[in-house]
DNA sequence: TGCACACCCTGTAGTAACTTCAGGGTCAAG
DNA sequence: CTTGACCCTGAAGTTACTACAGGGTGTGCA
């Protein structure tokens, strides 16, 4: 007799909303499990590894399609890994550079943070004035739209860097 | 006699879609502009430099609620600027801790890359078998939810870290 | 004057990965 | 039977945009 589980028992057993639980479901990372006769879901163990797995993907910041990737992968053994690979190298790459922008970002948070000193008043902040003239700084041409040969400051008034990781497609990738 | 803007000039300054512009002005970030004859938006230079300024505050990830805040000030200059450094270190802070998530994951990525070494199929990889046995190393109790003294895998696995920047107060925060 | 093209408008919907809400059903214990 | 915990589906919301549909406006040229 082969245990079974409620979406409360697995929702518990990942730490995650069984309302994330029926994402997944939804986003075909889940399978669509047995129902009970009052209809409630009836998982397996194999669901529950299941779960650990994306979580664990998740975890590793790996979006909904890489985790599908390698789920398929998993479900087709015979399959060459070789995808996990270029996948896996990918991923590093972009942590890497967005470990490069947070440092940036930071190093320029705190320069900025540096200029308020005894202000009291909006009207004497040194950050309040600091990012003024920070945004003037860049007066890009009214033609514009190129970006060559812009300057860092421009290049960041005018794409704010995408810090959600693994952003749609419609937002700026850096 | 003031010079003034189409929707098309400012967005060509600040390096944005319009979209991006109409969408600031429903978010109360830009103020409604006059509008010509034929219902076209009418900018003036503060206008431009306002939206200069956010674009700026974007590039250093600040959340348009943040921004707003900044700008509040901005138009209350009498108004104590305490507020933004308040804001600004707990804006570093943010930054430094994500920093180390990422150095954290980075490193962990890393260790499952070099587990590939000769495998070709999918059964045989080392990452997926890493991946899987990492996941399954954190059983976690059916009573779960609490997080005390959690396994740093587990609490991975349980929590994944949001790499989104400042994301909705519904995301799981680290 | 008419046409073509670039630009403008509003409203709606989509993106990723969830999360919340509404309204209702099921299950078990007292 | 009642109560409370849990389950269900579907819809909508979060953040910061972005794209699309369908229509209007402005300008230059033939």
């Amino acid at each position: 007799m082969q245990k079974t589980f409620t979406i409360g028992d697995l929702a518990r057993y990942a730490a995650v909303p069984v309302e994330t639980i029926r994402y997944y479901e939804h986003e075909r990372l889940l399978r669509k499990p047995a129902r009970t006769h009052g209809n409630y879901r009836l998982y397996l163990e194999a669901d529950r590894e299941r779960l650990s797995f994306i979580r664990y993907c998740r975890s590793l910041a790996m979006t909904l399609d890489e985790i599908r990737q390698l789920l398929r992968l998993q479900d087709a053994p015979d399959d060459t890994c070789e995808t996990v690979n270029v996948m896996l190298d990918a991923h590093i790459d972009q942590v890497a550079i967005r470990i490069g922008d947070l440092r940036r970002l930071k190093r320029q948070l705190q320069a900025l943070r540096d200029r308020c000193g005894l202000a009291r008043t909006a009207k004497n902040c040194g950050i309040l004035s600091g990012l003024n003239a920070a945004a003037t700084l860049p007066q890009p041409s009214a033609n514009g739209g190129d970006r060559a040969a812009s300057t860092a400051a421009r290049s960041k008034a005018g794409k704010p860097r995408n810090l959600r990781w693994k952003s749609s497609p419609r937002q700026v990738r850096v």
